[in-house]
DNA sequence: GTACCCCTACTCGGATAGCGAGTGTCCGAGTCGGAATGG
DNA sequence: CCATTCCGACTCGGACACTCGCTATCCGAGTAGGGGTAC
């Protein structure tokens, strides 16, 4: 009865993505560092940051001051980029035909079109992604820097960026 | 990397809640019928028809001629009531506030107010219900009976009906 | 003949196993930086 | 003092167990209808 649950991957990737936007240009945070963050498991959020590596959101740099950054400027990574990076591209719906099976099943011929329950389903889904398409790594930033970011946080943030990035 | 699957008893469902939808009024079709009619598993179905009684879509009655139909009538039922029923009404997204942990974790009375990652995430399953909620049982009925049920199709349907319903 | 009662058959309802996908972890591959060394 | 070489430590990357929730099933609870019986 609790079914349809986005991957929490998907949270941490949006929130990782966020402090990695605001990292200096040029720098980055290994996986390790960005886990002690948020208090995350680091061996399970670095198999997420593959993900993030493959899509093309996160670049990778091995070797001893190593580490990620962002592949592309923050206002080119929306969240719909990440969830889609770490879940998959596949539509939610999936419709398995059962039109076309049981005594009144429909002829193959007569389902070249989709049947209008996978249509509405596709096409709502279709009305999620695009508001998730809408809203930018730079804007969820700027929005919790100004909701939620006092002139101590702020600092706090700071101190700790410096002993992190090398 | 395949998460966010709709679980497939809601195709079932919406499908089923269809074929009741054109059910004369006052008569019903019990559970093994409608297992049947698309060549479903009888005893899982079983389990998905009481989500949509409890739920108030279907109404059971017991018997030797008892079975499903509709609570309402067809154009008040949405595939968003559907997929509630049979889903859960929790959102996709949960938030578990990782902001406030780690070495620059937010105070929680700074966290009044969700954060704007999850505000994102909400809106845009709004969006998804929104849609949902927009298209109705009746509909589906009108736009399949029109796409795909030619007249010998209509007859076998018919056919079926005569011998299922009591 | 009729009214009552019981019984059977059929229905829904919740409690019970099985399996697959996410969750979590580990160790190996690869790379950069620096220290040691020889010129 | 400087260039070269080698070594080491740190990083990412993919392969391996575990847990929870959807999938699937069964048997018990409940009801309506019909047949039998007594009046």
């Amino acid at each position: 009865m609790s079914a349809m649950r986005i991957a929490e991957g998907v949270e941490w990737a949006v929130h990782l993505c966020g402090v990695l936007g605001v990292v200096p240009a040029g720098f980055g945070l290994p996986a390790g560092r960005l886990a002690e963050f948020h208090e995350l498991p680091p061996a399970y959020l670095a198999k997420h940051l593959q993900a993030l590596s493959r899509a093309g959101i996160v670049t990778a740099n091995r070797g001893v001051s190593g580490g990620y950054r962002l592949a592309k400027p923050a206002t080119k990574i929306t969240l719909l980029d990440i969830t889609l990076a770490i879940e998959g591209s596949e539509p939610a719906f999936r419709c398995t035909e059962i039109r076309q099976r049981g005594p009144c099943a429909a002829a193959p011929a007569a389902c070249k079109q989709r049947c209008p329950i996978t249509k509405a389903f596709l096409d709502a889904e279709t009305q999620w992604r695009k508001a998730l398409a809408s809203i930018s790594v730079a804007d969820i930033i700027t929005t919790a820097a100004s909701e939620s970011f006092d002139k101590e946080r702020r600092r706090t943030f700071q101190a700790w960026l410096n002993g992190a990035v090398k």
